[in-house]
DNA sequence: TGTACATCAGTGAACGCGCGTTCACTGATGTAC
DNA sequence: TGTACATCAGTGAACGCGCGTTCACTGATGTAC
């Protein structure tokens, strides 16, 4: 199971020590991302696939909790950059809430197993649920927008925005949970959940995607 | 960990060794419910639990592999004939689909941690997806019949019921994921997706819930 | 009615494995004097 | 310019644990003669 096999990692240099940590923390992300599951990831099996001693990844995390949970964050952080950079770069409300929603779809479509770790409940009960009240929030409040600017009929947001989170969870989920079956494409589906359960436009999000 | 230490568990009666097999079955039920982890089930905690050697076991169950899908074939069952007698109690096409999609829901609520590992990818990958095709196909008559009985405007049936399963999807495992927030009732939201994706009319959903 | 034997339901010791974590260490590189 | 020493980056052996699985077994109960 050595994939890392390049070259035969030597030390690093002086005050170079936190590449290691890097390294360590990109084996993991990467394994959790195939095992889809954080009670599974191995300090070991981390340490084989760096190429380093298992005990080499004290020097840098106090436990294999502290290793999960430093991973996380890292793929929380990641995943809440590309949503908040995407609705960022859209001219309009409706493309910004179409941005961020396609966004987190197409993320969690190339990361299936971070997305199912980081919407495990074992992990929600120890991890702040910050990473899902901040998109929560946010989604009400471009969905608000949307509202204010006549581009949605008005409406109960965050009842509409709760719908809406569930619905392409649900989608992201389906296809992420099984992975290899021929799903229609899930930009579709999650334009359709914009028209019907926002209220957006068909034509409103036509332009938004062009 | 010994939840069942009622009375000591003297050995079944000539002929009444498949009794342990149901006890081991339920045990295992149990468990993974709690864990919403198929990998993580052991066959010596379950053992543990129903208070007789690792080892007996085998008499019932070739390896943990076979102790795991049984358990889940009988969820599976479980949770497919709550679903059918629901739809066939209900009077007409709209109550029938609603039946349907509430007790899944309430299945789902009842039973968090399996309804996880039943969707869970791992798992069906090896397991024949049997399951979740059958339901597809009878979410998918349920709507036809509402569309040709006039209750709900003609349409892509397939699409149809692929957004409204992946939203309902979506919703449960919202809640499943994490408990212990105060959601807003699945119904209600249940509810509103079939009025806004399948197009059923509130009026007919109404008399369908009384 | 007695007895040998088969069957049934289950046990206990033992195996090798991968795991998280600890501990004392190694050897290169920089720094103080 | 030389040398003692501190620091840094990382190692290897060892621990105790729970695991899946194997093996030879035990002791009660029924059945054949």
């Amino acid at each position: 199971v050595n994939t890392t096999a390049d070259h035969p990692r030597g030390r690093n240099p002086r005050g170079q020590g936190e590449r290691l940590r890097e390294e360590v923390l990109a084996a993991a992300l990467r394994m959790l991302d195939e095992s889809a599951d954080h009670q599974a990831l191995s300090l070991r099996a981390v340490a084989r696939e760096v190429g380093i001693a298992a005990t080499s990844i004290y020097i840098h995390f106090a436990d294999r909790d502290a290793l999960v949970l430093a991973a996380l964050e890292r793929a929380h952080g990641d995943l809440m950059e590309s949503v908040q950079h995407a609705a960022d770069g859209a001219p309009d409300p409706v493309a910004k809430l179409r941005a961020r929603v396609h966004v987190l779809g197409n993320w969690a479509r190339q990361h299936p197993g971070l997305y199912k770790v980081l919407n495990d409940r074992a992990l929600s009960q120890r991890v702040d649920t910050s990473f899902k009240l901040e998109l929560r929030q946010q989604t009400s409040a471009a969905i608000q927008l949307c509202m204010d600017e006549g581009l949605a009929p008005a409406g109960d947001v965050a009842e509409i925005s709760f719908d809406l989170r569930a619905a392409v969870h649900g989608a992201v989920s389906t296809r992420v949970d099984e992975p290899d079956r021929p799903w229609p494409p899930l930009e579709e589906q999650i334009d359709r959940y914009l028209i019907k359960l926002v209220g957006i436009s068909p034509s409103a999000l036509q332009q938004a995607s062009a």
